[in-house]
RNA sequence: GCCCCCAUAGCUUAAUGGAUAAAGCCGCGGACUUCUAAGCCGUUGAUCUAGGUUCGAUUCCUGGUGGGGGCACCA
């Protein structure tokens, strides 16, 4: 509908002689501006030497000959053209929902192309905290936007098992006694972790040893050295699991550091020119391209992260196949970072290069400031999500709500958590607001999910009393929850294009805020109602709209809450 | 010191260069005695600062202030 109202509106303006025009059609904000608007006579009133609103008027008879499905054709404030819609087209959107829900705001435009998306990546032997279900909260619902337009959707976790936070680790778990035959858990790795990272910044001796142990895992020549780590890094993966299990993220793919890092250091050394020695390390000169320098391979000869990095890209191709982009998503702090890595890898990979995107997004923060596994100032994932759960549970025991148990209690605290972390742009920073998250009120997921529930109990109950959805019997003018059902096709769209997931949290929670208005003046379930159908319809085509949304965003979308 | 990012209501956040800057939380006040009150309705309250571009700037440009990140062998 939009294109077409873009469309007459440019033949329109070719009438006047304008051929090349930067003006747009768009959903007004305040409704009384009508369903569509467009700044056409604005953008165009200099250049013709007239007033916006004299533009407007000579527009205005080829929009109303171009456009039948239009009812009405306005011309408001400095010189807007307001169009609104015909009821016929809002009815044709309800029918075209509730006919096939299954497709309902998908769109085939990157049907064919393949894409990776990776995120997550924790590293094995430290903690998995809040952080870290922030970035995959972002991952899995830029991956699930890819799908909805179409694409086919790699996703991919890589996982840091090898690098000097492993040896501060490993040297953790000799001082406290860590046995791989007495068993150990991951939160034990965690302090592990701590105490080596503490030990390695305060004693000079304790770094010499840590080191040792570094080199001693690369080259897997300590067997004492070696049962340590592969119980920690067993221990650890397993862990990481049952946390994916809770948010929903099931990777295609794993890639480990441990792999990376020979590829990525014989790489450095086939490129000497790229990579030149300086101090006795191979580097990357970043400052010949505006940026900064960095350092791929160390004094001894082992690779950075920087070096693992570049490998990677190659053996995500190999394994994965020929792909059309490839989305590499972290938190902003390694931004910086990730612009010199790209110019490296264009000097020896430039097709990977170019397919790349790094998205770096925002950090979360603690209240008290940034979290540090370093210092064991973190909050754990899995006690979080457990919090939320016993808290949501806790409040529909108290309800009395129609489902009072844990499956659907953690479904609630997914969604409670995905919604803080998305609801904002995801390239800015937040602060971590632990009474936030747990409140279920207003703005929220729970609330999204309540709406859903709610429909679905009172379609059922409709239905008991012979209301079935149907759009034969429109009333004359389409309830305001109608005019934002429209836009979701769209919204999906540009949410993807702008890897902006908020924009679809910002919608639903207007649709759902709509809809809770709609249900609070309309009765559905009303057998004498003539309408009845129609709304019961129009609720159905929320309920719809809301499954596939929550979707796109990883949150579940229970029938029952 | 150099580079990058950010600044909207007391708090957390919206707003393809457009019309009266929009929500939620918090506070205050309502309705409902009938479909799930995790709901609905009303109400107080904001664009860091100085310029510039534009018919029009929260949005684009420049300076300033404040905050965050990065800048050689961590990731």
């Amino acid at each position: 509908m939009k294109h077409v109202i873009e469309q007459a509106v440019k033949d329109a303006i070719a009438t006047l002689g304008i051929t090349e025009s930067r003006c747009v059609v768009e959903y007004p904000a305040d409704e009384s501006h009508g369903d569509l608007s467009t700044n056409a006579a604005l953008v165009h009133a200099k250049e013709l030497g007239q007033s916006p609103r004299a533009v407007a008027e000579a527009l205005l008879p080829h929009l109303t000959a171009a456009l039948p499905m239009v009812a009405n054709i306005t011309i408001a404030g400095p010189g807007f053209i307001n169009f609104t819609l015909s009821r016929a087209v809002f009815t044709k959107t309800v029918t075209t929902v509730i006919q096939d829900p299954q497709t309902w705001g998908k769109n085939s435009s990157l049907t064919g192309k393949t894409v990776i998306v990776e995120y997550t990546d924790p590293n094995p032997f430290k903690e998995f905290h809040i952080g870290h279900l922030f970035t995959n909260a972002v991952g899995e619902s830029i991956a699930r936007l890819f799908m909805v337009n179409g694409a086919s959707v790699k996703r991919v976790n890589y996982q840091g098992d090898v690098g000097l936070h492993v040896a501060h680790a490993v040297y953790g778990m000799q001082a406290l006694g860590l046995s791989p035959t007495a068993g150990f858990t991951a939160r034990d790795l965690g302090r592990a972790y701590a105490y080596g990272a503490t030990a390695y910044k305060n004693e000079e001796t304790v770094a010499v040893t840590i080191r040792d142990i570094n080199r001693h895992i690369y080259a897997r020549d300590n067997q004492d050295i070696n049962e340590l780590y592969d119980a920690g890094r067993r221990v650890s993966l397993e862990y990481f699991e049952t946390v994916y299990k809770l948010v929903g993220t099931v990777f295609d793919d794993y890639f480990f550091e441990s792999e990376t890092g020979p590829r990525g250091k014989a790489l450095v050394l086939e490129h000497p020119s790229v990579f030149p020695k300086s101090d006795g390390a191979r580097i990357f000169p970043g400052e010949d391209y505006g940026l900064h320098t960095r350092v791929f391979l160390n004094h001894e000869d082992l690779p950075t992260y920087e070096a693992k990095e570049l490998a990677l890209a190659k053996i995500k191709e190999e394994r994965l196949g020929n792909y059309d982009h490839s989305i590499i998503s972290t938190s902003n702090e390694i931004n910086e970072y990730f612009k010199v890595l790209l110019c490296a890898l264009s000097q020896i990979y430039p097709d990977l290069a170019n397919k790349t995107e790094h998205i770096g997004h925002g950090t979360v923060r603690l209240t008290t400031g940034k979290m540090s596994s370093r210092t064991g100032d973190v909050i754990a994932a899995i006690d979080f999500i457990n919090e939320v759960a016993d808290a949501a549970l806790e409040r529909m025991i108290a309800t009395g709500s129609a489902a009072p148990d844990r499956t659907v209690a953690e479904m609630v605290a997914i969604g409670a958590i995905k919604y803080t972390a998305l609801h904002g742009s995801i390239l800015q920073d937040s602060v971590f607001d632990k009474d936030r998250a747990l409140s279920f009120e207003g703005d929220s997921g729970p609330y999204l999910q309540y709406t859903h529930a709610r429909i679905g109990s009172v379609l059922e109950k409709a239905a008991g009393v012979g209301v079935t959805p149907s759009t034969s019997t429109p009333p004359p003018v389409p309830y305001p929850v109608e005019r934002l059902l429209r836009a979701f096709p769209e919204i999906l769209e540009t949410a993807l294009h702008e890897r902006a997931p908020h924009q679809v949290v910002t919608y639903l929670t207007a649709l759902a805020s709509a809809f809770n208005a709609f249900y609070a003046t309309e009765r559905i379930a009303d057998a004498d109602d003539k309408c009845a159908p129609y709304k019961a319809a129009v609720a159905s085509a929320v309920q719809t709209t809301l499954k596939n949304g929550l979707w796109v965003l990883g949150i579940p979308a229970p029938e029952r809450m």
